[in-house]
DNA sequence: CTGTTAGCGCTTTCAC
DNA sequence: GTGAAAGCGCTAACAG
């Protein structure tokens, strides 16, 4: 491996002035940064980062926390960081946890590895406090989570907003008994997307009727089942997100209903998912790339130095596809 | 920031004995390493990860390169990646890139930064040897690619087996007419699942017919439509991934046909995304978690000193949903 | 068993 | 503008 000191030798100047020539900080002539830079080039020199991060105390990585790689989800917010970091020369430290507890021994082997903040999608722990104190004063940046975490940068799109749009789409098509079936109770992102469903559906006059379910697409299923088979079925439904829609419409077609036919099925992100299922999923839709490549644009922002908190907030959009049709 | 030096003077000893007493190499009294991670503890000291490497050499962490992370196989593979680079202390810094130019760029980069090794999923490049160039001699273990790197460490799954036990099930079914959808041909995954679903279909004395796609969902209906508006349409087909036979099956149902009443499907990989679908994909599973654990195994073994070139393989086994019926 | 001495490869004052 | 020197926080010989 080929390091500073090699390059400095070898055009005649000492390694801090190599260092200077390289990295573009501080004075140094023209014609050095130019014959430095093409020995360079030439053996194709690259810094070693770990030697630079030591001493400079910066390591140009940025630790990626997600609660579960397999939801769908995650892996498009994840590229959408990944391609963000790489364009400004970041690199992604990745890990996954769950819990409160490995999420905090996670920021903490990458606090340990010197990232230079934290992208943080949800929040594992119970407060903003403790997710501050797990990221060790280290710049922060949440994604998708708004009400539980002031005073920290977030990234989210408008819940409210696109659980109204979801509800409105379906007063069009002339349904009058919507149900909802929703994410976690407690959890901001249920709550909002709740509260702009019953907005949209007292607007105009209608009854607003809640199932609590968790995400995952069996909740859907059970949601579903538990609505057809209660009093006064639903026509259609919105719901928290994509996979319980995706469960929602599986339990109406296995006990031989049809979509939209006895029930129109609205889902919430736009997962790559929703255009593969058939009939295509009818879904409010928020750029979830989008969504992990602000994240890094804002943690960058703090990382260089501007400290006011500040909240970024995507719109969203209602994509019709074929899991939506007129009320009968 | 509190550091070794501290830790060191709060127990009276030398920084030299702190550092062995925390890492567990050399000799130290059982006193001292008491004493000295009692201290450690109490400060929730975590050493330098960053000096760590600097001194030592080694990073303790694995660069991870995947071609795409939309498609719902490799963040499965990376989970299965992240947990057991996490359980054994080491951290996964991800990059994904498409093309040969990005990837060399890119594990160059993660090569500066210190890794270890690699774990490489596909090859981005034309031969084993731009890819062992690319590593930089570094230990390297490639993930799904078998034929085409010799002497490299790979994991792969039983692509023969697998496509044969696709047809196998199709003619348990009574099926004669079947097609095979294939991958990009020339890409040995391609190759190996052809040979074994004609190797099959041969066995059984019926003629196999191979359509090219590309592991996408648009080139699995598109191949399907081929073949259903042809001569001779087939009652069944496999496919090279689950992708394509999404796209097969939603182009079957999108022109009013029925699967499996209309034409049977089977097909490979058994992404999360095969269960989810309606009816449930039945298809060839491959452990893809596991696919990316073993691949964390085999590099730590390389890393541990053992440098015999290893081919894991991983079984593959048929799981049987709503996409295969009998024939008529 | 423990302390002392050198670095790892780079950045960063501080002089000149 | 450039060089010398110090040091980032830790590990790894080498003595004792």
């Amino acid at each position: 491996m080929t390091n500073i000191r090699d390059i400095a030798a070898e055009a005649g100047v000492s390694v801090a002035t190599a260092s200077r020539a390289l990295t573009g900080k501080g004075r140094v002539s023209a014609a050095t940064v130019e014959r430095v830079r093409a020995i360079a080039q030439r053996h194709r020199f690259q810094p070693n980062e770990i030697a630079r991060s030591l001493s400079s105390g910066r390591s140009h990585s940025l630790g990626l926390l997600v609660p579960d790689i397999t939801n769908p989800f995650f892996p498009e917010l994840m590229a959408g960081a990944e391609s963000a970091a790489k364009a400004r020369g970041q690199t992604i430290l990745l890990t996954a946890a769950l819990g409160a507890d490995s999420a905090r021994e996670d920021l903490s082997v990458l606090r340990a590895r010197g990232v230079d903040g934290f992208i943080v999608v949800g929040n594992p722990f119970d407060s903003a406090e403790q997710l501050r104190e797990a990221a060790g004063s280290r710049p922060l940046v949440v994604v998708d989570r708004s009400e539980s975490v002031t005073d920290l940068s977030t990234v989210v799109t408008d819940h409210v907003e696109g659980a109204a749009l979801a509800v409105r789409h379906l007063i069009e098509l002339g349904h009058t008994r919507i149900a909802h079936i929703s994410g976690p109770p407690g959890l901001d992102v249920t709550d909002l997307r709740v509260a702009g469903y019953e907005r949209e559906l007292r607007a105009a006059g209608l009854e607003p009727r809640v199932v609590d379910g968790d995400f995952t697409v069996e909740s859907g299923a059970a949601a579903v089942r538990a609505l057809l088979d209660g009093p006064a079925a639903p026509s259609a439904i919105t719901t928290a997100n994509d996979l319980a829609a995706i469960g929602a419409m599986n339990a109406v077609l296995a006990r031989g209903g049809s979509v939209p036919g006895d029930l129109s099925i609205v889902g919430y992100d736009d997962i790559v998912l929703a255009a593969l299922v058939h009939p295509g999923l009818t879904t409010v839709a928020q750029d979830i790339g989008e969504l992990g490549a602000r994240a890094v644009e804002e943690l960058e922002r703090q990382l260089t130095g501007d400290t006011d908190v500040r909240t970024v907030s995507l719109s969203t959009s209602l994509v019709e596809r074929g899991t939506t049709g007129r009320a009968s």
